[in-house]
DNA sequence: TCGGTATTTACCGTAACGGGAAAAAGTCGA
DNA sequence: TCGACTTTTTCCCGTTACGGTAAATACCGA
């Protein structure tokens, strides 16, 4: 739904053709919001047809004429409306919390797998996460825009290690015993749920 | 894209009705997946025709008659089939923070109004979680199935205490100085990110 | 009688996701 | 020099999801 506030925002940094931005998406903003390059390109038209961006198209000599569009009066509008609207918080919706509450429903060597996958997953999230933070934020942040960007990188590393830590415990809570290929229920959580 | 699954995965604790099932993605598996009753009842046809359910129908006197779901054969093996693929890592795609990305083209007020609501509904689903943990698994898990859900849980969690403190910390840093409406930019994280 | 609960169904739309493909004109390595 | 890859945009196809409006049915309580 708020596909085009996304490229709106990414705007607010600098004009952008359609490609830099479906490769933005597969960075910064990317981390936490997917879109491949034809729904950037859907959007941007649809953008451009409300307004809210502008087109300028820029000869090139070696590759093929691009399109690099900026935002508009309209279209700042249009983003400061939109963030002043209350966020609705999102839901985690993740196949693997599906998929545990029907332990007993399935396989659990997949699911071994998976999590396995997962956690290298997130592991390698959090330590990207932790380059970008000494790289681009050495000194932490100096301005207002790098403030909310610092604080959004925060979110994510919070995040990634809360399910690093979670992917350890699952991994561990699921180990196949010795003899067979079931699993031993626990008594009592391994880790303490402390509050 | 797996509304179905998650249809079918509800069903293997029980057969239920679309009525029913509706009020569950309002509680248990609803914690983190929304679907509203028009869904249910959509995807509940598209499984019946797949054959993945089988409807009952429940004639009753006080209230109209009701069509009980069961799982046939086809659903289990089709869950356990769903369950058996990697499944991909879910993105956060939290307006907040591409809002967050754009710090200084939008408005910060409504900015630390929502952060407010927002640290609000996760302390509450926070407390909710408690909640189940101590009614539901008070001695932990005792069956497999116990064991999945427990950990479903666990990560809920570890996710909204991690939302909880981040936003306790985005509004210490976004707080608004004496004077004006603007922000000081912090020097350095007021939490360190340790590891 | 008005409103609420229980239960299902219908029709309307748009937004998002995603694959498969094609143009066009360069660059770079084997 | 050939083939592969990059850059850049566009179009077509589909499904899944989301969301509103609303109707039919029948009981029950205020």
């Amino acid at each position: 739904m708020a596909l085009g506030d996304a490229i709106l925002v990414c705007l607010t940094e600098r004009p952008m053709t359609g490609y830099e931005l479906a490769k933005t998406f597969d960075s910064s903003i990317g981390f936490f919001w997917k879109a491949d390059h034809q729904q950037i390109y859907r959007e941007l038209t649809r953008l451009r047809e409300r307004g809210h961006v502008q087109a300028r198209e820029v000869v090139q000599t070696g590759k093929p004429n691009k399109l690099v569009y900026t935002l508009t009066a309209e279209g700042k509008a249009a983003l400061r409306h939109w963030a002043a609207r209350p966020s609705s918080p999102a839901s985690i919706k993740d196949d693997m919390l599906v998929r545990l509450c029907a332990l007993e429903a399935i396989d659990i060597e997949p699911m071994r797998a998976d999590l396995m996958a997962r956690l290298e997953h997130h592991r390698d999230r959090l330590a990207r996460y932790e380059r970008v933070l000494t790289k681009r934020f050495p000194r932490g942040a100096e301005t207002l825009d790098d403030t909310g960007k610092l604080l959004a990188l925060h979110l994510g590393l919070r995040h990634e290690r809360a399910v690093v830590e979670w992917c350890e415990e699952a991994l561990q809570t699921l180990q196949p015993d010795a003899g067979g290929t079931n699993v031993t229920p626990i008594g009592a959580p391994p880790h303490e749920i402390k509050r």
